[in-house]
Formats: structure tokens, sequence, C-alpha cells
DNA sequence: ATGAAAGCGCTAACAA
DNA sequence: TTGTTAGCGCTTTCAT
């Protein structure tokens, strides 16, 4: 930067011998400007670096153009696709995503959504860790929130089917002769994670099957830290809230011995990329992360253009069988690995 | 939400009877305020769900307190630990991060970081695929940059010193006893990629060692395809941009059944979580990316405060030995694994 | 085709 | 301690 004031539009105005408002008129394409003023001004303000304040441009205007966006965790990969597809129609309409991190703190999300809550035009929350108390208060707040894996009331919800998705899990697992299953969970205030729990204690239950839950978390590490406990609890299938544990819960596996899946299996959810490149391959849930995007943002603009919230959408995901997932040695058979 | 207009600051001093300026001071925390007044209005403020309007508030103010960073992909882990860092310091100075995601593409890029020059205080710019000529004339722009992964002059200056990784990573090779590398290269308009390749050829030749370059990416799926090619090109070691594309790679000569570090070692950049939990565990360098990120802010907040910007920062990656790289067979040894 | 001027919502200097 | 008001940079109506 060569430093110095920001040029006004008055500057371009006055080097140009003209007035701010034809300035104006040319810089935002006006018709009725003669061809020789278009130019000049133009080359004016090329030549002094003029750029238009943007907080000047969108207070006179009263629109923003822009969507607060808050992620728990950027690091976890389904998020960056999902911004991929809402990123995608918001740009093709003219807004911009102002993404924020909350680092899994409900209380950072809440500082940050009351923050964005007065720059953006509208918010997306993504797997909101928010208290419910404080997601009726932003949900209560002056603009419209599309809420991503997270059910709410006056706000647009796009959400992964994670019962169905469940069920799938637990259908592949049974007809392969597993009773008795381990649930590595996610982060506490994970909406996600809640309902993947209720759905498996339901049908583990109804199935005759067993279901053990073990604290786990979001990251490989998490799933690396629960290997004892599951190899402790004499799961022959384990489930894990994401496919990160899964990957980190795996490689414990492996240091230790343990063939997967000869004496365990090993699933769970989102099918990311690397779980197509693990070892063994990963049975995994696919869900459309971008298609989650492109939907909140159809939800979003239907909103903005004065309708009424679109019905809620739950997109059903569809399970990938890969090779970490097989009949249980119990049953007698030998490993097939 | 609740539909309506915005509630305005007059909208509030009306309600509680009061002036605007009172309000203001209420709200922001101004001392010379009687407890009662300030007490009532704030209460009213937030039964009317009061927020102020962020492009008047800035304009009034003259900064926006907004940082713009663009990334190509955030679906790289490398970068959303980097903003992670950055993010961390530029809250604790009370400024936003505004992120933007070129999707690898120049053209992209550019219109981000014009649109982004009227909306922030600052830019970063992390490992930008700009043209040389378009960077030119955003760092020639009104507001202070900072490149990370990325040399330039009139800008702040933050990398990972590639030449120095690169050194390490042909020096553990070379000690293994290794003579062929393959190095799978990154994305066209890659800065870092042109680094690694220069150095990789310069101490190849000075080494006596051989160097094939092979076309890649940033993908697992880039590694993946790059299999064949890197087979047949018959080195005994492969280089690979970053651990995307060396899980990739790892994925199909297991799939090939080539065993790893036996007939071939891999090693690549980055170490992002998941290298660990490769098969086998992967021998990449480490860089401090969170760390990146902070001392971009760093360089950020002295240019913000009016001095000049920091010297260039190179930060020199470590080397993680793990299992995927070992002795080549061609030395008349066995394969240990 | 061009210019003058009002006013978007807010903060702060000045007045009371 | 509180109220009145100018003005941030821009767009746009209205006048010319």
């Amino acid at each position: 930067m060569t430093g110095g004031r920001r040029v006004r539009l008055v500057d371009v105005a006055r080097e140009a011998g003209t007035s701010v408002s034809t300035v104006s008129r040319v810089l935002n394409g006006s018709e009725q400007i003669s061809f020789e003023v278009s130019n000049h001004v133009r080359s004016v303000a090329a030549r002094l670096g003029y750029r238009a304040d943007g907080a000047a441009k969108e207070l006179k205007l009263g629109q923003v153009r822009t969507i607060g966006v808050t992620v728990p965790d950027l690091a976890n990969p389904f998020f960056p696709e999902v911004l991929k597809g809402l990123g995608a129609g918001a740009r093709a309409a003219g807004y911009r995503l102002l993404i924020s991190e909350s680092g899994e703190d409900p209380d950072e999300e809440l500082r940050l959504t009351e923050e964005l809550t007065s720059h953006a035009s509208a918010l997306v929350l993504c797997s909101s860790r928010l208290r419910p108390k404080h997601l009726a208060r932003i949900l209560d707040g002056p603009i419209p929130v599309v809420c991503v894996n997270r059910t709410a009331k006056q706000a647009g919800v796009v959400c992964v089917d994670y019962r169905s998705g469940s069920r799938q899990l637990l259908d592949h697992l049974a007809n392969l002769g597993h009773r008795r299953i381990a649930y590595v969970g996610g982060p506490p205030a994970s909406w996600s994670d809640g309902q993947r729990r209720r759905t498996l204690r339901t049908l583990t239950r109804k199935m005759g099957m067993e279901l053990a839950e073990i604290t786990g978390g979001w990251s490989g590490d998490h799933g690396y830290d629960a290997g004892p406990e599951v190899l402790g609890i004499g799961a022959t299938a384990v489930i894990t809230f994401n496919d990160l544990v899964a990957i980190g819960l795996l490689s414990w596996l492996h240091d230790t011995g343990v063939a997967v899946p000869g004496a365990v299996s090993v699933t769970s959810y989102d099918d990311i990329p690397v779980a197509a490149y693990a070892r063994p391959p990963l049975t995994s849930l696919r869900n459309q992360r971008a298609q989650l995007g492109r939907l909140a943002w159809d939800h979003l603009s239907a909103r903005l253009a004065g309708d009424q919230w679109p019905q809620p959408v739950m997109l059903t995901p569809t399970l990938i069988v890969r090779a970490s997932t097989g009949r249980p040695l119990e049953n007698g058979e030998a490993d097939p690995a």
C-alpha cells in the first residue's frame, strides 16, 4: 500500500472537474452519461485508485448483501464443503459470506452471532452449538436465520437426516451379524450427535442389539483416545461421530494389532474424502454437503425475497460400504482379511 | 425472525423518552450517565431488540475493523489452521475476519480482493494465486496487505520456508540411499509449488540425484491419479505437494500392491493431522500453521498502528519421520516391513 | 446530460 | 448529566 488517505468520490470529482453525482453515475453504470465524460471519469478514478467505501454505500443503499455464517470448526471438512455450496449461491446473487468460527464454544458463538447480526443481512448457523435460549434470542432478532443441521422454529432449516442414516448403519451392521455396538459420540453441544444417539438407542432396543456409548469428540485424536474403551467394552462393531474420529480409532486399532473388520468393524458419519483413503477404507454415510449449502441459500434467498420460510429440508444420506465393516468373528467364521 | 423494520437508535430514544445521544452513550458504555437512565435505556433497547447498524457505525467511526481474507480452498486443512491463528489475534484486537474462498481461480481471487478492498481495513492473502500484475495492483490499493506463503514488496510477508523444507526432505531421502526421486507437483498458480520445485531441482542436481516431475494438484484424487506415472517412472522415493496428495497416492499404491516404504518411499509437505493416521504413517514436513496466522496478524497489527512493515518472516518446517520412508530395495536389503 | 442537496443511522463535539 | 446537531461517503431525487 502506498499510504495516504483514502480517495473519496469528491476527490475524483474535483480531479475530473465534475460533480460527485456524475462520478457516482459513471461508476455505477448509469446510462445517461456522455461517452467522453464517462471515459475521463473512469480514467481519473483508476489513476487515483478510487475504491468505494463499503460502509457508506451500504448505509445509503440500506442493504448489506452480506451473509454471516458461523461454524463450530473450519478444520472439520464437513463445513468447508457446506460453505462451498452456500457461497456459490450467495455469490451468484451478489452476496458475500462473512465466515466466523466459534471453536465449538457456545458462548463464543453467541458473541459472534450478536456481532454478525449488526453487520449482515442474514445468518446461516452451521451445526449451531448455541443453547436453546440463546438460539431463540437470535431467531427473534431483526434478520433472517437459516440453521444447518439443527431444527428451529422461525428459521430456515436444512438438515442431514441422521435418523435415517443411523438406521442404515444399524441395518448394515445387523445384516452382517453384529449384536453388540459401541457408539463413540461427538461434542457435547452437538444437536446432530443428539439425533444420532437417540435413534441409535431406540433402534438397537427394537432390534435386540446392545449399545454402549463412549465419550468421543470430533477429531482424530478423540478417536485414537477412545480406542482402549472401545476394545474393553467388547463390541464387535463401532459407530463413530464422524470420519475423523473413525480414522483416529482405526489408527489405534492398527497400532494395537486389532484386525479391522476381523475383530471389530468400524463405520461412521459424513464420508469425507479421506474416508476412502483410510486403511481399511471406511464404510461411511455419505451426505450431500455442498447440496446442504445450496439449499440453505435457496431458503435464505426465498426469505430475503419476502416469502415465508420454505418447509424444513432433510437430506437422506447414503451408506457407502467399504472394507472397514464385515462379519464379526464371534459368528464362527474365519477372518476374511 | 419476527419481521418488521429494523429498530434504530431514535426508536429506542423515543420509546425511552430520552435523546439519541443518551442512548448511544448508554449502549457504548460511557461513564457520565445516571444509573437509572442507563438501566431504563438498556431495558428498552433489549425489549425492542435493538441492534446497531454496522454500516452507519463504521461510516461514522471511519474504521471497519474487518480483515478480509482470501484462501484458495477451505477444504485444504492447511488454511483453516492459519485462519485460527489469524482469527485469534484479530478477535483479541476487536477485528473480525471476512473469509472468502477463490476456488484456486486467479480471476475469482482478483474479483474477491477488489471487492474486499472496499469492505475491509486490511487484507490477508493466503497462498495467493493472483498473477503478479494483479497482485501489484492490489498492493498499490488503499489498504494494507499481508501475504501468507507468497513474497511481495510493499506488503507484510509470512511464509513457510519451503526451501529449507525441501532440503530436509532430500537430505532424509539421500541418507536412506535414494537417488531417483519423483515430485508430484501442486496447483499451477501456486507460489509455494514453485519454491519447492526450484529448490528440488537445484539440490538434486548438486546432490547427484535425479528428479522426475509429475503433474499433480492439491487433493487426494490428484495423488491417486498420479499413481501409474509415479510407478512407471521408476523412482524409489516420491515427494508430493502436500499430505492430501500423498494419502491419495498411498491409497493407489496399496490398491496396486506396491509396498511402502519397501518398494517406494512417500513423503510430503504440511503434516496435517491425518498424516499421522495414514497407513503407513506419513513422513512429512511439519509447519506451524497457527503460528503463521498469528504472525500475519502481528504484521498487520504493527502496520495498522502506523509502523512500517516488519521484516518478512520465514518459518522453518520440521521433518517428522514416520513409517512411509525407508531404505530403497535396490540397495540390496530386504523389505523390513 | 449534469449539478445541488437531502439524508441513510450513527457518534461526538458543543451547548445547556 | 443530558440534548441538539453536524457530518462520515455515498446514492438519488429534483432542478436545471
